[in-house]
DNA sequence: TTGAAAGCGTTACCAT
DNA sequence: ATGGTAACGCTTTCAA
């Protein structure tokens, strides 16, 4: 492999002057810029970028946690960070934190060990404590799907409480009175801020809000399904159950067909999240959008611009979901 | 940061003596050995990892190309990949090819700029030609679903044939006889060799394999959907449709109802890959297995083995489908 | 077992 | 506009 010194020698000029061109930087005469990129095509010259990297303290890549790679939830996210770094030279290291706070913390030693310029993270387990102190350290980082009023400036979230109170709405015009609710796990500000929302529409229709017709769920798919069943044997009767995401939705709907009720006529079933196989279950899911991608395009255009001062279009910093309707939410119950 | 230099000065070293018992190598007394981890730990100091790379020519990073990073298919594989990865101290860059010959080329040419030590590749529109000259480069790679004779010790691949074998083969069993075939795009290989083991398995029981069943998509939901429709209004009846893919097989799904079949009595779709929502749909589809997972890891394996010379598990190049009986094959048709 | 010193391939500062 | 040269932080001979 061609190095910058033989360029140099080929092309006649001194090293410095390569490295101009590289970056096509600084003034550098028509001429000269000429003849070394002739140099460069007749070496095959292709720059060492980890040299790059320790001379510029620069390496030219983001690290990004989330939880896992699999799941509906994450590649969309991915996808939309993969693009628009690319298109600017920039790489991405991705590790996965498990939802586990030992691996999550593990995941950023690991990034951060890998010189990363900067970092997203989609981290759910570790502490807003241990967050606070990181943002004093070197590497810059956002949040995704995190809030931390301390950090509020680098959180990239969605309104859950609005969403929550989209999905409920929406349930109640199809005039559904009786309402139960898989919330996700509550210690998390995102199935809190879902189930408020909830609630928030149900006083808005003068309905109480009935804890008997609650269930803490973990956002997986299988606390979606004894969820329902729990509900379902011991609480009051109910005609539409809406889940704090789209997982727990399917759990519920398994075991829904599993109590031997049809859907939707027999109970209504609302989701959140919008992830893609929620058009391929059935009935079709009604459910809250939630745009991941654009987030995870914003998480990387905040780097862009923190880390790399680069122009981007404007940041912005708290989403809006938006109603989905399908065909899992029947109309006049009873 | 620290240095190794600081580190050295603190312990009363030489560099080379803790550059040796960084990498715990060579033989170094305990007691110095002691001297300059209690150094190390007084100054926090980490590693700088460019600068190992640039020093010892190795990055510690291996690229990693797909077709999306969003999908139900590359999920799993990821994860596989990068949890080997992890556990070895190496890192992921990941790029995505689009299926896209541009793009993936791209991504390979970008992924090597990045000097990544070896590469693993789910490539599907770059050429057999290129991906024989590259093997005679520099960076060692790996091939996930695709086989070359060239390369065929680096390939790592499902045995489609067998897949479709053994999915015509159970649809068969259950007393269909008049079965139609949504293939993928008869141009890739795993494509051609899923069909060739529908028509083994047609052949095995006695049945002409008939064009007129036959329909042509391309591995993604749409020409699922359209293809059932096609099927449906111009050829012969049938009772069962098989898919090479479970896109597609999603596809046919929502096909069939639009055109009023119940499902599954009055038409039983197979599925393939095994894709974790097909257990979501309804009635679950009953598919091929698809050990992705397994086979990423492999992948890495390759990896570890033929890059980083360590000691894997054997290396294993073509692994076996299995069939996943769900509820979308009815039994015993009219 | 340890140390000295020459790289690794760039960038960036300071001259000119 | 161009060149000289010291970093960047580590690994790796080669000697001792």
């Amino acid at each position: 492999m061609a190095t910058i010194y033989e360029v140099s020698k080929l092309a006649g000029v001194s090293l410095a002057t390569v490295s101009r061109v590289m970056n096509n930087n600084a003034n550098v005469s028509d001429a000269t810029r000429k003849k070394v990129t002739a140099a460069m095509d007749e070496l095959g010259y292709r720059p060492n970028s980890i040299a790059q990297s320790l001379a510029s303290n620069c390496s030219n890549s983001v690290g990004l946690l989330v939880s896992e790679l699999h799941g509906p939830f994450y590649g969309p996210m991915m996808s939309g960070i993969e693009n628009t770094f690319r298109n600017q030279k920039k790489h991405l290291i991705i590790a996965a934190g498990h939802s586990n706070e030992e691996r999550e913390k593990q995941g950023i030693e690991f990034l951060i060990s890998r010189n990363c310029d900067g970092l997203i993270l989609h981290v759910e387990a570790v502490s807003d404590d241990y967050l606070i102190k990181l943002s004093k350290s070197q590497v810059p980082f956002v949040l995704i799907n995190r809030f931390i009023s301390e950090l509020s400036d680098r959180c990239i979230i969605l309104n859950n409480i609005k969403g929550g109170y989209l999905a409920t709405k929406h349930v109640l015009e199809q005039g559904h009175k009786q309402i139960a609710y898989i919330s996700g796990p509550l210690w998390k500000k995102d199935a809190q801020d879902r189930l408020e929302g909830h609630k928030k529409a149900l006083a808005e229709y003068g309905l109480p809000f009935d804890e008997q017709l609650l269930y803490q769920g973990d956002f997986m798919e299988a606390s979606g399904f004894t969820g329902l069943k729990t509900l379902y044997q011991h609480a009051k009767p109910f005609s539409a159950v809406i889940c704090a995401n789209d997982e727990m939705a399917t759990g519920a709907m398994a075991s829904a067909r599993e109590l031997g009720l049809t859907l939707p006529d027999q109970l209504s079933i609302m989701g959140y999240d919008n992830v893609f196989f929620t058009r391929h279950v059935y009935p079709p899911l009604s459910t809250i959008n939630y745009p991941i991608n654009e987030m995870g395009k914003m998480a990387a255009d905040w780097v862009l611009s923190h880390v790399y001062q680069k122009q981007t279009a404007p940041l912005q910093t708290v989403f809006e979901p938006e109603l989905v309707v399908r065909q899992s939410i029947t109309t006049n119950p009873q």
